[in-house]
DNA sequence: ATAGTCCCTATCAGTTTGATATGTTACATT
DNA sequence: AATGTAACATATCAAACTGATAGGGACTAT
């Protein structure tokens, strides 16, 4: 899944007031992602509604909303469909059935809670400290 | 994913002090899914430990430990592996793989408890209800 | 006009998963 | 001891998904 690696660049790469927009090229480099395939990410990206790109010489990709709006829960709901397998089965036996899709709707949704309480900003934000280190002599 | 609902069906069937072994034909037909399939599933949780079978004519299989002790998060960990996607990834960027890796580790932690919360007792015992209704004349 | 960027579609190889088929091994009953 | 019935094992197949590659089209600042 390269998809949250691709969007952490744009987190890290478009904060302040920049605004504009990243090249897939740069991104492509540093991570040492296959070109070619980082777009199809960003294609689909963008299908989704999670970034927008623009055109032309000056384009690029940037996030669609703001990194704190944007939660794990909502990036992978939109990459994977649902994180627990669905325990629903053609045939089967009713009752299990109905007792399985019940307890998995009610794990789905906790799940769901807990992965929505981490942003793309707090990423970001942690990964710049991992990257610039701190000063030796802070002091 | 029948395998929750082989378990299930064997939690079903095993309860109380009968002991005995169940048939995979009956289950296969009981639940509609074809046997030799059902077959192949049975296998794989005798492999991770989960059922054990007993060959001959009075065979069948049979939970390898009280429904009470196995719970969600140890059967979709023998079946499906880890819940979330690891999203760590070959060359990518050093820091943001370090940061998504702890996170995710936190996140699948969480989960784990959760699931584990699951048992097959309690599905068991919340099928039995859904199968046998209520008398209508309770009062 | 042109270079550089996003955008779209098709294709391929590997892996996984639901599913089928053919057999071999062990046990209980007769 | 022979037989039937069940678990056990292995190979194979088709569809779905995923990582990956390729060829081209559309748009925009310069």
């Amino acid at each position: 899944m390269y998809t949250l690696h691709f969007l952490s660049a744009l987190a890290i790469k478009g904060r302040g007031n920049s605004q504009k927009p990243v090249h897939l090229r740069e991104i492509a480099e540093e991570y040492d992602i296959p070109f070619k395939f980082l777009e199809q990410i960003a294609i689909l990206m963008k299908s989704v509604g999670l970034v927008k790109g623009t055109r032309g010489k000056t384009g690029g990709y940037q996030l669609a909303d703001p990194p704190e709006s944007i939660d794990l829960a909502r990036i992978i709901r939109a990459t994977e469909g649902e994180i627990l397998p669905c325990a629903d089965i053609e045939g089967g036996n009713r009752a299990v059935n109905e007792i399985l899709r019940e307890i998995f709707q009610e794990q789905r949704e906790w799940i769901d809670k807990k992965l929505a309480t981490f942003t793309l900003a707090e990423i970001a934000e942690k990964a710049r400290q991992h990257m610039e280190p701190a000063p030796m002599f802070y002091l």
